[in-house]
DNA sequence: ATGAGATACTAACGAGCGCTAGTTTGTAGT
DNA sequence: ACTACAAACTAGCGCTCGTTAGTATCTCAT
């Protein structure tokens, strides 16, 4: 394991340890043992360097965790809206920026394990910046699933309740996914999508998947 | 803060401090800052004792952790067990599993927590073996989707998918719950335990909430 | 009154933490 | 060949961690 990047360096020319190598040494490891339960020389040692020369690379620990959170939460709204640009049926854009959400999530695990588990780490004028900005994206969806309600494609109680579900149901992908399950991460994708039309009590013309009835 | 049970002591004779004092502390700054984001300095001021007071009430901090997914754990089960106790009807099965697992989620949201954030930071025999107190719920719960398949109730591709979307979904009610909210916690369980049918694919006679369509 | 037991205390331990200072080394440009 | 610079190193700082040892104090049953 403290192999890796050495491995990765001797199969190239002469990069050494670089920022971006130590920000993706510290997301692995921040997802595997949370933010506090990993200590700066394991990042070092997965690098096969020492802990004092970290500091070359990165300015604190803290650096690290709020430029991942930072990097993740403007993925996922750079994501977000790319993805309901140009469209205007409430159903379609629900369908895509679930699609989207839940995409990353299988293809980016360790950013969303880190941002779920580890933003409260945060210091707190950084903590509440980050959090408003998850917010601004669960108010879109919300916003998304209320238009449906007024166009009668949605058929929910609360369009607040129904996007907290939406949304954490898509997050604990992060949580059990595996590159080589049996599911892709687009397979996965299209089936949380259509939980999500679901919960937001869209019902298709013809029956969905499962069967016929 | 810390005078939270200072001021039960007054209250009362002449407890002093017991063990479940110790876990009910522990168990509120864990779901605040994590396993190892708390020190257990924190927790015994908290209790307005010293810190090595707190070692005549509990062994260590680790047995703290686990004391407290351990029983977490057994009430998982042991609702899931009556709820579904004496029914045959998938429909209904389903429909009062999730309640109550939903309804947890929101009474016991400091348990919910910590066991989602922190059971990876048992020691390795331990860990193994809540995680799969885990599994034998989530697998009942995909039994029961399966059941349903079986007699044309529910409609879903993946009953393991399914109910890995259905229980996550519940487990994040800890997450934005409050007591003082616009909800009561039988109220969400139940508008959760209607999502939960949805994405299972059942289609009551009569439209669900949300209005006529 | 006395002794037992529970519970609190002070003191201090060894270990590990994040991080800094100052130095060596190895490569690249002149 | 010489210089400049980046990136690694050793040494060690001040601090906090979880935990133990040993002691004082209080309540209660004898």
């Amino acid at each position: 394991m403290s192999l890796a990047h050495a491995d990765l360096v001797a199969a190239e020319g002469r990069p050494g340890v670089t920022a971006d190598a130590v920000l993706d040494a510290a997301l692995t490891l921040f997802a595997e043992r949370g933010y506090h339960g990993t200590a700066v020389s394991q990042i070092a040692a997965s690098l096969g360097i020492r802990t004092p020369s970290l500091y070359n690379h990165m300015r604190s620990k803290q650096d690290l965790l709020e430029a991942i959170v930072g990097r993740t939460l403007d993925g996922v709204l750079d994501d977000f809206r790319s993805a309901v640009a140009d469209l205007s049926d409430p159903v379609e854009r629900l369908r895509r920026a679930i699609r989207v959400y839940a995409l990353r999530h299988a293809t980016h695990r360790r950013e969303a394990l880190v941002v779920n588990r580890d933003t409260t780490s945060l210091p707190e004028p950084v903590r509440s910046r980050m959090r408003e900005r998850q917010r601004d994206h669960e108010r879109a969806v919300r916003a998304i699933i209320s238009d449906g309600i007024g166009t009668g494609d949605f058929h929910v109680d609360s369009p607040a309740l129904a996007s907290f579900a939406v949304l954490e149901m898509c997050v604990s992908i992060a949580r059990w996914f595996r590159d080589d399950g049996a599911r892709t991460a687009e397979q996965v994708a299209d089936e949380y999508t259509d939980f999500a039309l679901r919960i937001a009590g869209f019902v298709p013309d013809r029956p969905g998947p499962g069967g016929t009835r």
